[in-house]
RNA sequence: GGAGACGUGGCUGAGUGGUUGAAGGCACCGGUUUCGAAAACCGGCAUUGGGGAAACCUAAUCGUGAGUUCAAAUCUCACCGUCUCCGCCA
């Protein structure tokens, strides 16, 4: 949600946004809506004050029979107030509407397009490596080793169902770990937050009411998130936080699930694409400056680009296009990582910053030193996402007798073992 | 699932129909005092919308939403949440 006085001072940057984003909205006419809206509004007001006047006289006269006329006269006026607000009401609910479609501005840097396609490349790391022999892929692996189980998965699960067992649960164990004692001791707070989530999470963080078809519902009303962004920035809605506290960084945990309503046909096997995943998210709460989020939208990226430097998986990071950016988001980078089999980069990471989108639905502030109240400003990367991050490993890590090297920082996570061989 | 209690400002806590946006306390800010500090004393101190250059004026806000009334923090209803007890489960 964007500050409607900041749409009316920058309409024409607003709909700009909207259009490099690919959003159809009208701004123009959402300000004759504000128009309406506050010319009924100060009509409301003029009468209600005109209603709480007389009503204190009231209180304080003595005077029965003045009383008696002076409440027959408001009577009439109420009746010409309920008119009104009810009028009031409608302008509000129609101007809400509009209100809570228009999307955040994309920042400048942030290049045009229309879907991931036109995504850019801003960098890239690692050499894609040379294999001497035909590269399996991800589903191959597993399965060969022993890995997981994708049929008994679909038999209990249904369709993009899996079991991770053996090695591979103790590869996304490990991950974990690895990536988790990496964040505390950068100073992030380590949070395990719900899956299960009320609606109006959803709504501040901007997943609804766009988003409804990919979002799993339960039978009283609820939903199992998509991310630990959701409930861990739902965590200090309608509070006031203290400025010295920020920036507050956490690295949340939790089950992730995505209907992945749309995409029937896309990655139909494997765990690049399924209904459930675990995750590690670093969520960021920054005081409302453009720098200071621009700086630690780059931090967040780095501290996964470190990781994956550390993993030695080769990657690449692209900044999304206007037209792959969600409503909230000014600028998004994914971090992919090269998968062998495809013979392209993969999106693994995704992170973005959102200014006071976010903060202002979810009503989080702070006191700036002035001593006013402020939205603060969010930010999220991925930190680890298991499924695609060890499928990842697996595909690049593997060798020509079948096997898997363990990726040397993560051996001390799985027992010292250096390689991944099936189980007899 | 059943029964009951409760939800007031940054915190605490009064307030059951009429200048109550809300007493008192804590915290915070300014001042007096002090070599300096503490203590004490004096003063200030909610948010949001609208108008205004400003002083200021005005409307709304006591969990949320409806309702009763000339007038609601206060009465009624629904919802959300918290707590206590019982039941159920671990």
């Amino acid at each position: 949600m964007l500050d409607i006085k900041f749409i009316r001072e920058n309409k024409d940057i607003v709909q700009e946004g909207a259009k490099k984003k690919r959003i159809d909205i009208d701004i123009d006419k959402l300000i004759t809506l504000d128009d309406e809206r506050l010319k009924i509004l100060k009509e409301v007001e003029d009468i209600r004050g005109e209603v709480n006047r007389v009503s204190n006289d009231i209180g304080r006269n003595q005077d029965q029979a003045l009383k008696i006329q002076l409440i027959e006269e408001m009577r009439v006026v109420k009746e010409d107030l309920k008119g009104k607000e009810e009028k009031l009401k409608l302008a509000i609910e129609e101007w809400q509407k509009l209100m809570i479609q228009v999307p955040n501005v994309p920042d400048i840097s942030v290049p045009d397009g229309v879907d991931d396609e036109q995504n850019q490349e801003v960098r890239n790391w690692g050499d894609k490596k040379v294999f001497d022999f035909t590269p399996k892929d991800h589903v191959a692996i597993v399965e060969d080793l022993d890995l997981a189980d994708f049929g008994r998965g679909a038999k209990v699960s249904g369709f993009r169902g899996y079991f991770m067992k053996n090695d591979g649960a103790l590869l996304f164990f490990a991950l974990w770990q690895y990536f988790l004692d990496y964040f505390v001791a950068q100073g992030y707070t380590p949070m395990l937050v719900p899956s299960l989530v009320r609606k109006e999470t959803l709504f501040g963080t901007g997943y609804l009411p766009q988003g409804e078809e990919d979002l799993y519902k339960t039978q009283d009303g609820d939903y199992l998130a998509g991310t630990a962004e959701v409930a861990m920035m739902s965590y200090y809605s309608g509070e006031i936080l203290e400025k010295e506290s920020l920036p507050k960084k956490f690295i949340a945990f939790s089950p992730c699930f995505r209907r992945e309503a749309g995409s029937h046909g896309k990655d139909v096997k494997g765990i690049i694409r399924v209904h459930e995943f675990f995750k590690l998210e670093q969520i960021i709460l920054a005081e409302a400056s453009h720098e200071n989020s621009a700086r630690l939208h780059e931090e967040i990226t780095a501290h996964v680009e470190h990781l994956m430097q550390e993993l030695i998986l080769p990657y690449r990071v692209v900044v999304n296009c206007g037209g792959d950016l969600g409503l909230g988001q000014v600028k998004k980078y994914d971090i992919e990582a090269w998968m062998p089999s495809q013979n392209k980069y993969r999106e693994t990471h995704s992170s973005s910053y959102f200014h006071d989108f976010q903060t202002r639905r979810l009503n989080i502030k702070y006191r700036d030193d002035e001593g006013k109240l402020r939205y603060v400003h969010s930010l999220n990367n991925t930190a680890c996402a298991t499924s695609r991050l060890p499928a990842a490993i697996l595909e690049n890590y593997q060798r020509a007798d079948g096997t898997i090297e363990i990726p040397l920082v993560l051996r001390k996570y799985m027992g010292g073992k250096e390689f991944i061989k099936k189980i007899n």
